[in-house]
DNA sequence: CAAAATTAGTGGAATTTGTCCACTAATTAG
DNA sequence: CTAATTAGTGGACAAATTCCACTAATTTTG
């Protein structure tokens, strides 16, 4: 490994959260904030999930998050239902508004990105694609 | 452009965040907020730089910032003075203790992100930053 | 099995973060 | 000179996030 590579590669850190900033800055005009996108997101993926799943796979405060699905269970965007196997925790379940909200916001940021790519030529756009795909398959072996 | 890519790109958004997410949180355990950080980098890296040149450099609001340079001048990370173009205006200067703090924070990234790509073959490595300086070059036009 | 220890989730207080706005002093424009 | 603009500050405020103690359910262990 060369020197250089780590502060290019913190150059590319900072470049690339201004870049993902401006993104996120964007889904902040509607109403849901960062987390809580994440957390509609984790739910639809995986229907019946618990708080105690989404806690590791968001490394997000489990109060907090309590308080999130608190939130959307009073927008009526998820129910809970005891789980049969732990009556400490709860399934959660989006319900037609909630999926209907997270496809909202998904179409929206949809938006914003393919609004950038079109900006690009075909190739290079590909080209990048192949790019994220060969950063994620190489460090995505270290953690 | 491909539909998927879209959907491509937008994972690995999440991912890399995700990533960089934690070695945000190691610096967390010095006692320097990201925008604290990043406001000693400006300063660092442009001498008797103006508060007013780096709030369009960081997208920061000006109140906040000049709270964080408060803070800062209080810790006497810095001094100002007054600007001889504009007495509105203040030059900010690191003190020795100011780099000091910031380099001790700078290699405590640096170290992170070492470790990281230590972990890599050399040839993988050049490959990676090969992606990241190349994303940097695409998507850089577009802005 | 009963007591003790652990775990899921909640609620409230406190802290941090960041925004908004009005203000002072300095500068520039008319 | 007067009016309009600009740099930076300070205070009040709103939102995001953390911390911690607590309840109820579950598991462990003797």
């Amino acid at each position: 490994m060369k020197e250089s590579h780590i502060s290019e590669m913190r150059a590319f850190n900072r470049w690339y959260t201004a870049m993902i900033g401006v993104l996120n800055r964007k889904w902040m005009d509607g109403d849901l904030t960062l987390p809580e996108t994440r957390v509609l997101q984790a739910i639809s993926m995986k229907d019946g999930i618990t708080a105690g799943e989404i806690v590791p796979l968001l490394h997000i405060d489990k109060s907090y998050l309590s308080k999130i699905i608190l939130r959307f269970e009073r927008a009526k965007y998820l129910t809970k239902r005891v789980s049969a196997a732990d009556a400490r925790s709860y399934q959660l379940h989006l319900t037609a508004l909630g999926r209907r909200e997270f496809e909202k916001h998904n179409q929206m940021t949809n938006e914003f990105v393919r609004q950038m790519l079109e900006k690009l030529p075909a190739a290079e756009c590909e080209e990048m694609i192949q790019c994220m795909r060969r950063i994620t398959e190489i460090l995505g072996k270290v953690e």
